[in-house]
DNA sequence: TCGATAACTTAACATCGATAACATTCTTGA
DNA sequence: TCAAGAATGTTATCGATGTTAAGTTATCGA
């Protein structure tokens, strides 16, 4: 229905043969398509089609479908770490780590399919033409910033380094379990509820329970 | 090469033309070739390839693909819960977090194929025809009472759930991390002593410290 | 102006999940 | 005992996918 029957030499009408910036705007509808339909379904051909180009032209900006993605994911990444930092930045001392976790929380339930995608096996291989290692880095580097400076801890140490790696472990745990759908969530429990609970449950483990918030 | 090239009738020979119990069969070899290939690219046609068998003979056991998947993630559940079930039972009191927590590390990282297929978006759609539902909902039931017994909170009081949610959290998150190889593992780190190194962090986090096992 | 090159095209291949139509075996009830 | 029919296989085929090869068109520097 869609594609042009019998069109013997174009398939395509566009005003120009190049398109110029192809790179960006298959970055862009495959961004938007991700939402829609999810990392797995995420077709090549789709996202060409979205854009009114053939399936082929991909090629001559991605080294396969899984590159593409793995842009998107370091671009995710990026993101990710802006959102986080700008919380952090404005967060009353003593409440960082209540604040971070919520920047990070919210950021995967507002982009839960690139949030998959960032942590999920799709374009695994692919990791180092993109530069996807570095922006993880970052982003593990500045959850690592933000833990030392809300608890005293020097930074570099061991234990800032496991500090950030607890508080990683919570960000990711919380965030994925959610967009998944493999927790059960109470209706009506809002975000910043879920965080809540989740910390408040971590204080009981562990054994103070002030530190983190409300009641 | 391997199939055999023009016999009209018969393009394999089997003793008998019903296989018999197929179904585990297929799951069998689906689970073998899912910790080889990994769940995006875990195809039909290659396990049944595997058995000896015809694409479309599995579709009188399963009705797709993601069934499949389904059963296979519903199988990796209910071990997930054995597994954490006998280390909790042997574990001396105080050291029961860490020890389920353990376990439910030590299970996901001998089936990292299995536990993204179980945590991970491959079968969503499939889930009611396979009792998943109900076998994830015995894990976590199962994790709320190892911790409720544990800190000595009433099992099904607010405090009970918040604490099996950050017990879930806790374990899923540093499960999924390290799977999918978003952290950096010092080398030479023990699966016991990355373990740890969150739980301590965690300590440092909210509070506490001696809770959690050896320095 | 012209030719090299980059950016796009069509066409094709192999593989995949899925379905339809047919073949064989097992089971069961008279 | 034995045929009817349900189960469980088969082949053939469809439409969609990622990817590559070979041809076409636009851009740009000498």
């Amino acid at each position: 229905m869609k594609t042009v029957a019998k069109a013997k030499t174009r398939t395509v009408d566009r005003p120009t043969y190049h398109v110029g910036h192809l790179d960006t705007l298959l970055l862009d509808a495959a961004r938007a398509m991700l939402e829609e339909v999810g990392p797995a379904k995420l077709s090549l051909r789709a996202v060409s089609a979205r854009i009114g180009v053939s399936p082929a032209a991909a090629y001559h900006h991605f080294d396969s479908r899984a590159s593409l993605l793995g842009h998107l994911a370091a671009q995710g990444f990026r993101e990710l770490a802006v959102a986080v930092e700008e919380r952090a930045a404005t967060a009353a001392p003593g409440s960082l780590l209540r604040e971070a976790a919520l920047a990070y929380f919210r950021f995967a339930c507002r982009n839960p399919c690139l949030y998959q995608l960032m942590f999920g096996p799709e374009f695994i291989g692919d990791e180092s033409a993109v530069g996807l290692a570095d922006a993880r880095t970052r982003s593990f580097t500045l959850v690592q910033a933000v833990i030392a400076k809300d608890s005293g801890l020097e930074p570099g140490s061991g234990g800032a380094r496991s500090a950030a790696l607890a508080g990683w472990v919570l960000g990711h745990g919380l965030a994925s379990l959610t967009i998944q759908g493999r927790l059960e969530r109470p209706e009506g429990l809002t975000d910043d509820q879920l965080v809540d609970r989740a910390l408040q449950g971590f204080a009981i483990l562990f054994g103070s329970s002030g530190v983190s918030g409300p009641a």
